[in-house]
DNA sequence: CACTGCAACGGTACTGAGTACCGTCTAGTA
DNA sequence: TACTAGACGGTACTCAGTACCGTTGCAGTG
C-alpha cells in the first residue's frame, strides 16, 4: 500500500482543511503537516496557496490555444464553439472536485478574484482569434470581437454555474444552444463591413408574429438606424 | 504653503516610486518614507499596497448602484447607458492619473488580476438590474442577461481602453456609439420570450441590399430555423 | 485656563505568504 | 563502490497586513 504523491496529498489535504476551518483560517504549514511533508514541498507543487485550489488553469489554456490554432478562416466559429465545449467538458469531468472548488471560490472573495482573472484570460484568447479571423483592424471590428468574446465567456460561465449548482442535468447540450444564441448575435463578418457604406440594418429580434406583420416595424427599424 | 493631506502625498509617492523602481521593488516602507508619514498611516488611508492604485472602486459602484436605481421598467436601457457614460467619464476626469494606472496594470500581472475582479463586479451589477428587468427566471433569459451584461461591459472596457491608449479623441460620442451597437443586439425582452412558444425568428445581419430584395433570403432564414 | 473628548498619527510586535539557500536521502547507473 | 540527479526537509529571510498602545494636536466646555 504505497501512498499517493505528495503533489496529491497536497491537494486533499488543502481542500479537507479548507472545508473543515475556512480558507484564511488555513495555514500552508497546516496542509504540509497534514500531507506529511515539508512546507517548501507545498510550493514546490504549488506556486502559491491559492494554486492548490486552481491546479491546471496553464494546460487549459493551452488546449483552447491548441483547437483555436486548427482553425481555418471558414471553420472559425466551429473552433470556438468546440473550445468552449473543451473548457466545460475539462471541469465536468473534474465533478465533484469541481463542485467544492465552486463553493470555496463562492465564500473567498480572494479565490473568486483569482479565478475571474484567469477566466479574463481565456477571453483574451477568443478576443484574439476572433479579431484576428475578422481581419478587420477598424475600431468597430475590434469592439466587436471584445462583444464576441465576452459574450462567448459569459455563455460559458452560465452553463457551468448552472451545472455546477445542481441545475442542468445535460450541460453540453445546454452549452451547445447556448453558443448558437450567442453566434446568432453577431452577423457574418463579410455582410458587416458593407453596412458601413450606408446599406440596411435588419436588426435582430424574435416574435410571435409572422414575418408579413412584422413588415412595418421592420421597415420602422431600418428608417430609424439610417436616419440616426 | 500648508502639505497637501497624507492620503494625497501617499499616492503621489507611490505613483512616482512605482514609475522609478517598478511595483513589486517598492515596499510600503518606501512609500510611507517618501510620503512622510509613518507604515501604519498608510494602511489606515489605504486597505492594501495595491489598493493605492485604485482609490474609488466602491464609490463608483455605488454611483452605478444609484443611477440604475432610478430606472423604471421603461427606461432600464437608458439607466443602463447612463451608468456606463458615468463610469467612463469619471475615468476620463481623471486624466494623466488613469492613464498611469493603465501603464502600471499593464505590466504588473498583481494590478491586472485586480482590475479585472473590480469590473467583474461592476458586471455583477449590470448582469442582475437586467435580470430583474427581464423579470423572467427561466435559464433562457438568465443567459440572455448575462450575455447583455458582459457586452454592456465589454463595449465600456474597449471605448475606455482606447482612450487611455490615446486613440479616441471623443471618447463619450464613442460610448453612445457602441452602447447603441450593443443594445441593437438584443431584442426587446417582451419580445423573446414568446419565441419560445415557436414564433417567427428574424435574425440579424446588415447587407448593402433593401428590404425588399431581402425578403426572400429572410423568408428562407426563417423557415430553416422554425425546421431546425 | 484647565479639562475632556476625539481624530489622526507613529511605533512596536506579531502572523503568515513567498523566496533563497543549503544539506540530506534515495534511486538509478557506470 | 562511486557518481549523479531529483525530490525532499530545514533554516532564515523579506514583506504585506493586523493588532495594539501611546502620543500629539485641536475642538469645545466649564
Amino acid at each position: 500500500m504505497s501512498k499517493p504523491p505528495a503533489r496529491i496529498r497536497l491537494a486533499d489535504a488543502a481542500f479537507a482543511l479548507f472545508d473543515e476551518r475556512g480558507y484564511e483560517q488555513t495555514t500552508v504549514d497546516d496542509i504540509a503537516e497534514r500531507a506529511g511533508v515539508g512546507r517548501t514541498t507545498f510550493f514546490r507543487h504549488y506556486r502559491s496557496k491559492e494554486a492548490v485550489i486552481f491546479p491546471d488553469h496553464d494546460r487549459l489554456l493551452e488546449l483552447i490555444r491548441d483547437r483555436l490554432a486548427t482553425a481555418g478562416h471558414s471553420t472559425a466559429l466551429v473552433a470556438v464553439s468546440d473550445a468552449v465545449r473543451l473548457v466545460l467538458l475539462h471541469y465536468i469531468e473534474e465533478g465533484d472536485l469541481a463542485r467544492r472548488r465552486y463553493a470555496l471560490t463562492s465564500k473567498v472573495a480572494a479565490l473568486r478574484d483569482r479565478e475571474i482573472a484567469s477566466v479574463a484570460r481565456y477571453q483574451r484568447l477568443f478576443r484574439e482569434f476572433i479579431a484576428d479571423w475578422m481581419g478587420d483592424p477598424t475600431a468597430s471590428a475590434s469592439l466587436r470581437a471584445e462583444l464576441m468574446a465576452a459574450s462567448v465567456v459569459a455563455a460559458h460561465n452560465h452553463v457551468l454555474r448552472r451545472w455546477l449548482r445542481g441545475e442542468s442535468s445535460d450541460p453540453v447540450e445546454e452549452i451547445d444552444e447556448a453558443m448558437r444564441e450567442v453566434l446568432a448575435l453577431f452577423p457574418a463578418p463579410s455582410a458587416t463591413t458593407a453596412a458601413h457604406d450606408g446599406g440596411t440594418t435588419v436588426v435582430a429580434f424574435r416574435t410571435g408574429q409572422d414575418l408579413d406583420a412584422l413588415l412595418p416595424s421592420l421597415r420602422r427599424v431600418i428608417e430609424g438606424a439610417s436616419g440616426g
